[in-house]
DNA sequence: TTGTGTTTTATTGCCTCC
DNA sequence: GGAGGCAATAAAACACAA
């Protein structure tokens, strides 16, 4: 049919055009496999002595747009003024239109082909639409609001189908991004172990250093001063920084500040006389042992020291090599 | 042939819009 | 308040396996 004229009827406003309808469409059902309800058109017809009362079944065919009839009645028979000349003639349609008729395969096409153009129907053209199929105006927006549902139901399994693939690729990226936060949190923990380690073995060197350092500011510092020149110096004043450095991070060493010097004087707190004095003594012996310079302030003014910047990658805060390992012996590693 | 599940046609009640 | 749409539902038509 493809969009032709299927049927020469025109609107069924009026009885003797509905038996006209019903035969037509009949006629245009195209059979199915086992299509028991392809009976001849007379068969319709031949159940007018069923003992089911027609008006206690629902109507299968509404007129109400053609004839006019209000929303509440929607019904088919509701429509309709039933007379007494009329009834035997109704009786029949009655009989033969309680049996649900399935449209044909060429009005489920041209049905279809007009749903795909617009899901909506005017008025104007559920009308022309109803004349092209010989069908009911209420037919046809019935089969459209039907046919509505059903694309409704498709386009929500489309929908779900497209969540469902989204939160597939989601879950996937999040559970590969869960596993790189573990690896990640795993080395970490692996390299906080190391770092922790190399702490501890730092701090064991750092307190064998300690007592080392008592050891070495015991000790005449200026032994060599004189011999090896501005590196030496270097050297010492930065023994001294270091001295201080290990005396403000470590109270206990000496248990006061950090010893300063001023105007000449070492001067510590509480123990900065005896430190003062022993320093002084082991100079004084150190003097006579190597008969050595006077006493050498090793607090001297950093400005006055020519600095040096630190040997790359050397952990012995610019300390000549051999200095470093007289001076700070635990610090190599 | 029959039982059963699915599809299609149609009704009903409610809601929204004008 | 009427017209039309929609969800829920009924029921006939249909498909199919046993």
């Amino acid at each position: 049919m493809a969009g032709g004229r299927v049927f020469t009827n025109g609107p069924a406003n009026n009885i003797s055009n509905m038996n006209m309808l019903f035969h037509n469409q009949q006629q245009q059902q195209i059979p199915r496999a086992n299509n028991t309800s392809q009976q001849p058109l007379d068969s319709l017809f031949l159940s007018s002595s069923s003992s089911v009362p027609f008006f206690g079944s629902r109507s299968m065919v509404s007129f109400e747009d053609v004839q006019g009839g209000k929303r509440c009645n929607r019904s088919f028979f509701t429509g309709f003024d039933l007379d007494e000349n009329g009834a035997d003639e109704m009786d029949e349609y009655f009989h033969q239109s309680e049996k649900k008729r399935r449209l044909s395969v060429d009005q489920v096409q041209f049905l279809e082909k007009s749903f795909e153009v617009e899901n909506k129907l005017e008025p104007d053209r559920k009308i022309k639409i109803a004349k092209d199929l010989g069908l009911q105006p209420r037919q046809v927006a019935i089969w459209f609001q039907n046919r509505r549902a059903r694309w409704k139901t498709k386009q929500l399994e489309k929908d779900y189908e497209t969540l469902n693939d989204s939160y597939k690729s989601l879950k996937t990226d999040y559970d590969n991004i869960l596993k790189e936060k573990e690896r990640l949190q795993a080395e970490v923990a692996s390299l906080s172990e190391k770092v922790v380690a190399k702490e501890k073995l730092q701090e064991g060197k750092f307190k064998q250093g300690e007592s080392e350092t008592k050891e070495l500011l015991q000790k005449p510092l200026m032994n060599s001063v004189s011999d090896e020149g501005e590196g030496s110096k270097l050297s010492i004043v930065e023994t001294c920084n270091k001295i201080e450095d290990i005396s403000s991070a470590r109270s206990d060493i000496l248990d006061c500040d950090s010893p300063r010097y001023t105007d000449g004087v070492l001067e510590t707190c509480d123990s900065s006389y005896v430190f003062e004095h022993e320093y002084q003594s082991d100079l004084s012996s150190q003097d006579e042992e190597d008969n050595l310079l006077p006493p050498y302030n090793i607090f001297t003014k950093l400005e006055d020291v020519n600095y040096s910047d630190p040997p790359h990658g050397s952990s012995s805060f610019g300390f000549q090599e051999e200095d470093h390992h007289t001076l700070w012996p635990w610090s190599n590693y």
